[in-house]
DNA sequence: AAGGCTTTTTAACATTTGTAAAATTATTTC
DNA sequence: GAAATAATTTTACAAATGTTAAAAAGCCTT
């Protein structure tokens, strides 16, 4: 059975970013395959230098580095997302972290000679990947801002308003190294927000 | 009196980014416009929406946001640097942050529109600024995991190491919240880090 | 070089978070 | 559905950092 019956199609993920012609997408679409990948297969590998990018069409995805011998997640990806490691790819040089899917998951991929030959053969490509790289950038740049301003219980709430899904398909230890915390203090946090789980008796 | 003599090149600084044709390279530098300001200067303001970018071709600024009254110093820029609001200027929204020019500097500048006129006018200025962003995004995730795996000891080792010269150039307040600590907490580690200053009398 | 301003360090105390281990709760497997 | 496994919460204590305020050191300016 097909872990997904209808995916969104590549070109709405790829038109998503920055909008191509016709002409430019088809070019684009056709150096993209699809792959079927189950949860744990690890898409990069921390030490190694990266080769292939992918999309998902479907599934989640963590990228963790290690601490001393804890794991540390600092990103996770789902639908629509692009999944690289940009530090590895730039300078061509070993990257820090690994990238784990958290579900048997739908891709694309392409390698990074390819999209590099369509930047330089492309303008409109060109763009593209600006514009890729540019919402990454402010992505990170706001994720660390918030990492300054926010107390982990205010990352916590606004994960419960803006990613409720992402706390029904991700482990609870991921989640708290997510917001920089230990997962006890997670558990603190949880306990504060939702004071006594009221006995389900009585509850018309 | 100039602030410098001999500041490096505005083509010196392109390049640096993404080695460009004689011909793209003179349309790009005929765009951009020599200034100088003063120590104090606010590049860009909180809750304005993004105009101009800037290059440091000689001088040192800071962004910095507020959290309840306090200023926060999340990055440094220093010569070759460029300077902008991507967050404001990727989807034209009001900036998080202030920037300041932390000495009298000489800066290069140019509009977002013209710039963007740019991208869309040449190819290999649209990869030029893919790159751009590529090395802003780099920078801003290993800024970001170091705040996940490093303590506030080990990054201030990591700039004394790697950045001497801002510990001379930057008030010790900002450099602390550009740690993520209190100046108090800086203190500490730095009295740590050099023990005992070794009284004047009996060094050779 | 004396006074006034800014920057940096120190002190004492409160608060938060981490650590390690046990207890509880959920989930899977047979 | 009982046992085994995994995930989450709780507890008690230790360690690190923040807070507020005061002291010390540096630096301009006159």
């Amino acid at each position: 059975m097909p872990i997904v019956n209808h995916p969104a199609s590549i070109q709405t993920f790829i038109q998503a970013i920055y909008p191509l012609s016709e002409n430019a997408l088809q070019i684009m679409i056709a150096q993209w395959e699809l792959v079927e990948l189950t949860k744990g297969t690890i898409l990069f590998y921390e030490g190694k230098t990266a080769s292939d990018i992918y999309l998902i069409a479907q599934g989640i995805a963590r990228a963790f580095c290690y601490k001393e011998d804890k794991e540390l997640t600092f990103w996770f990806g789902k639908e629509g997302d692009f999944v690289l490691s940009y530090n590895s790819y730039i300078y061509d040089k070993p990257g820090y972290e690994s990238i784990e899917l958290l579900e048997d998951s739908v891709l694309y991929t392409i390698g990074h000679e390819e999209l590099h030959a369509l930047y330089q053969q492309n303008s409109e490509i060109a763009n593209w990947g600006r514009k890729l790289a540019e919402q990454e950038l402010v992505r990170t740049e706001e994720r660390f801002i918030s990492q300054l301003l926010q107390t982990a219980t205010d990352k916590y709430n606004a994960l419960l308003e803006h990613s409720p899904e992402l706390l029904q398909r991700v482990p609870l230890g991921h989640i708290a190294s997510f917001l920089g915390v230990t997962q006890v203090t997670l558990s603190r946090i949880r306990k504060k927000i939702t004071p006594t789980p009221p006995s389900s008796e009585g509850v018309s």
